[in-house]
DNA sequence: CAGTTTATGTCAGCCTTGTTGACTTTCCAA
DNA sequence: TTGGAAAGTCAACAAGGCTGACATAAACTG
């Protein structure tokens, strides 16, 4: 695994060593992407569970029960179990489908709202300052291999919503 | 990515849209890293509580449960019942400190070395893949917003461990 | 209209992996 | 030599995954 490479370009950065260097920085990485909103969270009862379900319920307002489940990537006990809090604690709404009555969408309240502002505030305040201190073309390749990392079919959901309109 | 900026640089990509793309790529990306080594664990009845452990006592063979706590992040109860497993199912030894006996210190038997060599290939296949989609150029700048990322504290570990052979 | 499928919710029970508290063994310093 | 600190272990609890079974209501289909 190693030296000068087809086309012309090296093939160093495809090094065992060099690619476990990546394997190391995704995890210690991932831990500071959360650290912040799981301090908020705990504070008020809270789990990581809870912060995903109001993002995605603030990205899509309106958004089905099984349309969560799917992006989440979890069975509808589990988080029936979160929603269930949520809605109990006022920060999310359940209301029955115009069309389809089976369905039930789900909107955040206005302080579903405000808390998601404050988790999603701390986090990009985190993904602010890494970006600014990596520069505009770090990011770009930042994303490039995120995008590149995920399984074809979240891919798919990610690039679907990716330049959605909140 | 254009337009002027301070510094003659383009601030667009800090806008809270291109925060929020990043959160999102960040959450759907974790998911496929760890995808794969979660199904080879799930068939020996392992968690991903196994594979870290595992992962960063073959980086470091002889290290002590106090040093291994640190890197991971977790309280020594949390981690000594991962622990208990692997050495009960002959994946790893425990030794008794030379100097300080009440050290334990962990190496990974052939065993745990041939498990420790299939999850890491799996991840490293799929990072691979990734890299070699993404050019090297984007995974420098991968690296260097996940570095920033990080906290200061796990930062300094990870940059200590960084370049150290295994 | 009867029967089936779909969307959702709920109960029960299990597992992994985090937590805190209490305890033992060992080391070291006063 | 004795008391505290450090390393590790055991016990018990909680969050949040999972599966399976079942209920309800609404929609769809023949």
């Amino acid at each position: 695994m190693s030296e000068a490479g087809t086309g012309g370009e090296s093939l160093l950065f495809l090094t065992d060593e060099q690619l476990r260097k990546g394997i190391e920085a995704m995890f210690f990485a991932y831990r500071g992407f959360t650290a912040d909103p799981d301090r908020i969270l705990s504070e008020l009862g809270y789990g990581r569970a809870h912060h995903r379900a109001v993002h995605f319920i603030n990205r899509r307002p309106g958004l089905t029960v099984n349309a969560l489940l799917s992006v989440l990537g979890v069975t509808k006990q589990s988080l029936n179990r979160v929603l269930r809090t949520l809605i109990a604690d006022g920060l999310v709404e359940s209301r029955v489908g115009k069309s389809d009555r089976r369905e039930r969408h789900l909107r955040l309240t206005e302080r579903g709202a405000e808390l998601e502002r404050r988790l999603s505030e701390a986090q990009r305040a985190r993904m602010r300052a890494a970006y600014r201190a990596a520069g505009p073309q770090a990011v770009a390749g930042f994303r490039q291999v995120l995008e590149a990392m995920m399984d074809d079919e979240i891919r798919a959901q990610y690039l679907a919503l990716r330049d959605t309109q909140s």
